[in-house]
RNA sequence: GGGGAGUUAGUUCAGCUGGUUAGAACGCCGGCCUGUCACGCCGGAGGUCAGGGGUUCAAGUCCCCUACUCCUCGCCA
């Protein structure tokens, strides 16, 4: 029989908040019955909401309350009045709440609870498949309450420095018109319509620089997005980003306004003081001697281009695959891992199916000998000894070190070692595999060329987009050398993670026309895609720029989770689907009929 | 679309070279227990070995297909 307390009392503490002061107190508790020791006669509770954890005891003398703690189980709901009691030399230093417990009269059942299909531990390894299923339950551990609890903490920090800084908070309509390029678009058939889609918003970019347009000069929003690509643990199909917007403004306006934001964050959530301003890396040299854009920049291992040492040795170096690969228009790159790291044979034979899942077709290796002499090598038996003792130069390769090339093109050879760097880095234990070990590199990568050469369809493709400011010194080439020219975009990078990327917009038409003719879009065309937009542009423009910031991966990142889906409530499996409700899922023909879709699965 | 790893009790896993009745821990249920806090002790229940097909005297184990999960390349202006 439950006492029915609950109807004519409220709940006066947290179960996080009792502490030795407390001692005395009388108390009503509301929470959920994280565990429970009977001992025949005390009966103690752990009871849990998401300040934390009490510890309730109900003693025989409370007859009535005794034999019902001793009937209750794991996650029941339940409400308890009691007096506050120390624990005298029992202390728990474990518990928030260890000094006191609090000694139970009355309890009140607001629901029993079905035993969970997982332990609700802190430190779970249930399989994540099963998590998700039962997110409600996942999201009573502890860590996911802090998570989340934190994330709203960075949107309320958030919101509080932008508008401090003089940002309007503005909406953007997340049903658009389906724009070409970039990332596929969610479909949303329109009723109204027929035959006719709305595109779900992939970002606000150019709602955005409309209302740069329309004067309200600094904007920001904490909005969904939404892209129809592949998932990875640091990519949902819907996610949110910290979008801002900014007239008047160079790059460095941009990067003061990010810094100060993450320096907040980083200082109020974490306490740790974030140093600003954030250290600047070239594009080219990031590519160079990472591999990509994104560094992370806790650890060495650096990359070493070797394509102009190939080619000045030519055939006379000895080894023809380097040779045809850079006559290939492709690359030559190298990594040493230092001897002290050495790796067995049988951990470079798995480095090798590591990067031929990558599309490399091997992974050339050489081992340094004391005086230079490449073994374990099956280049070392053609290569000449001027081309070996530039490499061992060029690498700065001591004796014991163990050099990995990648040759071949490009993209490939980039993707490849980008990967096999962090790779190595993770086997090495030279940074953690997941978290940031305490170590918080953030960097801007910075002058990025405009435009990128499409391979396949033989054409240049705008490298971020079209509307990319490009450097005053650089718009000279943009019709007889586009390659060279850079651009005012940014990438802010931590730990390897590109958290947000932004870039200076293209204000002028004239520049513009340029850009586009050097694309390839003709003026119609351009009409078509984005004609509203340069419509704008048209009208007294400001000079503006600005950025988006991952939310999710900042999240992830702040709290040390694992993947994505850690600090986000209800995210996707890799496949896009959500476990718990069964969706994506099939709707009937009537629904079909009523949007004018048909399915041709 | 490609590569890799995986799916055995409610959960996490073990299960060798194919061979009798598929095990452990935790959880769950029952009993005992007044100071535990990963309580303890005794007892018990619990299995479509992901699904389908094949090889074999015999398949959790070998082969093929499918589904699902995770990592990854492509993709993500």
């Amino acid at each position: 029989m439950a006492t029915q307390f609950i109807t004519e009392t409220k709940r006066t503490h947290t179960c996080g908040q009792l502490t030795g002061a407390d001692v005395g107190k009388d108390v009503v508790l509301f929470g959920w019955v994280h565990n429970f020791r009977d001992h025949g006669g005390a009966v103690f509770i752990d009871l849990r909401d998401r300040e934390g954890l009490t510890q309730v005891v109900f003693e025989p003398d409370a007859k009535e309350a005794h034999d019902l703690a001793a009937m209750v189980r794991s996650e029941w709901c339940i409400g308890i009045r009691g007096k506050v009691l120390s624990r005298g030399k029992n202390v728990n230093p474990n518990m928030k709440t260890g000094e006191i417990e609090v000694r139970g009269s009355e309890l009140t059942v607001f629901n029993k609870a079905e035993t969970p299909p997982f332990e609700l531990t802190d430190n779970t390894n249930t399989a994540e498949a099963k998590r998700l299923q039962y997110r409600y339950l996942d999201l009573r551990r502890a860590p996911l309450q802090k998570s989340l609890i934190t994330r709203s903490k960075m949107n309320a920090l958030t919101r509080a420095y932008l508008v401090e800084k003089g940002f309007l908070e503005l909406e953007t309509p997340f049903m658009g018109k389906y724009t070409p390029g970039g990332a596929r678009n969610f479909l949303v058939p329109s009723r109204l319509n027929p035959g006719k889609f709305y595109a779900l918003a992939e970002s606000p970019q150019l709602y955005k620089q409309l209302f740069m347009v329309a004067g309200f000069e600094r904007y920001f929003q904490i909005v969904k997005c939404f892209r129809d690509e592949d998932l990875r643990l640091d990519r949902q199909p819907e996610f949110t980003q910290i979008d801002v917007e900014m007239s008047f403004v160079k790059q460095d306006d941009v990067f003061e306004v990010i810094e100060g934001l993450i320096a907040k964050l980083w200082g109020d959530v974490l306490g740790v003081k974030v140093p600003t301003p954030f250290p600047r890396l070239d594009f080219d040299e990031s590519m160079a001697k990472y591999g990509n854009d994104k560094p992370d920049l806790r650890f060495g291992l650096p990359h070493v281009v070797l394509t102009d040492v190939v080619r000045q040795h030519g055939a006379e170096g000895g080894v023809p695959m380097f040779v045809d690969a850079v006559a290939a228009k492709g690359i030559v790159k190298a990594m040493v891992v230092p001897a002290q790291y050495s790796l067995s044979r049988a951990e470079s034979d798995k480095l090798e199916e590591y990067v031929k899942g990558m599309g490399a077709k091997g992974l050339a290796r050489a081992k340094v000998g004391e005086s230079g002499e490449w073994t374990q090598s099956p280049l070392s038996k053609t290569i000449s000894l001027a081309l070996r003792t530039a490499i061992n130069t060029a690498c700065e390769a001591k004796p014991g070190d163990l050099i990995l090339f990648q040759f071949g093109r490009e993209s490939m050879v980039q993707t490849v070692m980008a990967n096999l760097r962090v790779h190595i880095a993770k086997k090495l234990k030279l940074i953690p595999e997941y978290g940031s070990g305490g170590v918080w590199n953030f960097l801007w990568v910075v002058n990025p060329p405009l435009f990128e050469y499409d391979e396949d369809a033989k054409t240049w493709a705008a490298a971020h987009h079209a509307f990319t400011r490009p450097h005053d010194s650089d718009v000279q080439y943009l019709e007889t050398d586009p390659g060279k020219v850079k651009c005012w975009r940014y990438d802010v990078v931590l730990n390897g993670f590109e958290i947000g990327g932004g870039s200076i917009r293209l204000h002028d038409p004239a520049v513009q026309s340029r850009v586009f003719q050097a694309l390839g879009i003709g003026e119609e065309d351009a009409r078509n895609k984005f004609g509203f937009l340069l419509d704008a542009l048209k009208f007294g423009a400001p000079p503006h720029g600005g950025i988006a910031i991952g939310m999710d991966r900042l999240a992830m990142l702040l709290t040390n989770a694992e993947s994505l889906r850690d600090v986000i409530p209800f995210p996707k499996t890799q496949n896009g689907q959500d476990v718990m409700t069964a969706a994506p899922g099939e709707v009937d023909e009537r629904q079909l009929k009523e949007v004018f879709v048909k399915t041709a699965v």
